[in-house]
DNA sequence: GTCTATACTCGGATAGAC
DNA sequence: GTCTATCCGAGTATAGAC
């Protein structure tokens, strides 16, 4: 049994690729379909407009946005461990599809009112789990007492960022011949290694 | 003697303002002659072209974005007070343009080719002069061994991430009653100590 | 220098044949 | 379902009066 790859599901995958990389102003409905390699009717014919197909994407990408590390958090590895997984949960699923981070952000920057509840919400839910652990953790005088909030945004922006800078560092890498590929490897133990030092009491 | 601010200089605050907050593809030169209150015809006769126009928008936030922190690194302050005086510098650039980040990352992102230059170098040479001054450190035995790239890296990341971020995190605080700017004052300690920490024998 | 009016181009969307 | 041809609006840019 082989896989048919449906039309539908051959222009969902153009867009894909033409909106992470631009974005929705800068992408053309016309780069879609000829990466798609059908003609530019057809996207009318299965998603009717720009928009609507945009709406799409972004609500399946914001899916794959957000946070799955809950179970993580929830289970009953040490602390640190958590924290470990944690970090290496997210610089993999961002490995997997490094322009997420910017496609996300960005779109919510330039568009505050549309579809920031999706990724805005789900973060939430994870942070509260987060800072009821953080503040266990604390009570109990297992690690340093810092602003849950802070240490949150410190490890999304440590594992993400790399991601958001890329291209800003893609230069100098290349120049040290050193590879993007392989800074990500080391990532995961520099991140994970450096959060639990700042809280080791 | 009263400021007088030139039409020119209108367009330019007004256009800065626009491309900041939507990047380059989704502004509109209406919307530019509309916030600067003058006649779209006259932004052709001052720029020619929405292209020109944006480029020395880009080109002057190029230079406010690009570290000056050298005079910080080579100064003879204790390394951990270079640190601390380095994040504070980053945090109080992009407090004064929280759009900063987002609009240079972004447009790299999506025009990899176009002005990545200017920011990569200048990042590409405050790197060097960190990293010589992390390894004279570590040589030294005065902080421990990290990858000077990582650590680098972090100290962005950690220092932009929540300009980059907020959207996201915009609808959370409030719901808690908290502000950006307080989570922003907080954070220049917040990452300092989380870094220095990090880094202690 | 600043305006109004208008030309031109690009890109999203539709009509209609097959 | 898929195509070709075409429409139409939005948005950039120019001409020309003042």
């Amino acid at each position: 049994m082989e896989t048919v790859i449906s039309t539908e599901e051959t222009i969902l995958e153009a867009a894909r690729k033409v909106f992470m990389q631009k974005g929705f102003a800068a992408s053309r409905m016309c780069d879609i379909a000829k990466t798609a390699r059908i003609n530019q009717a057809l996207l009318h014919y299965y998603f009717r407009t720009k928009d609507k197909l945009f709406a799409m994407i972004f609500d399946q990408e914001s899916q794959k946005f957000q946070s799955n590390i809950i179970s993580i958090l929830t289970s009953d590895l040490p602390f640190f461990e958590k924290l470990r997984r944690m970090v290496e949960a997210e610089i993999k699923k961002m490995r997997s599809a490094p322009y997420l981070p910017m496609f996300i952000l960005n779109e919510m920057h330039s568009n505050p009112e549309r579809q920031c509840a999706g990724p805005s919400e789900s973060h939430a839910r994870v942070y509260r789990v987060f800072r009821d652990l953080v503040e266990k953790e604390q009570a109990a005088g297992n690690i340093l007492t810092v602003c849950p909030r802070q240490l949150f945004l410190s490890i999304m922006g440590l594992t993400m960022f790399p991601f958001l800078a890329q291209p800003m560092y893609q230069a100098a890498l290349e120049a040290e011949h050193e590879s993007f590929e392989q800074l990500i490897d080391d990532r995961v133990a520099h991140v994970s290694n450096m959060i639990i030092r700042s809280l080791e009491v």
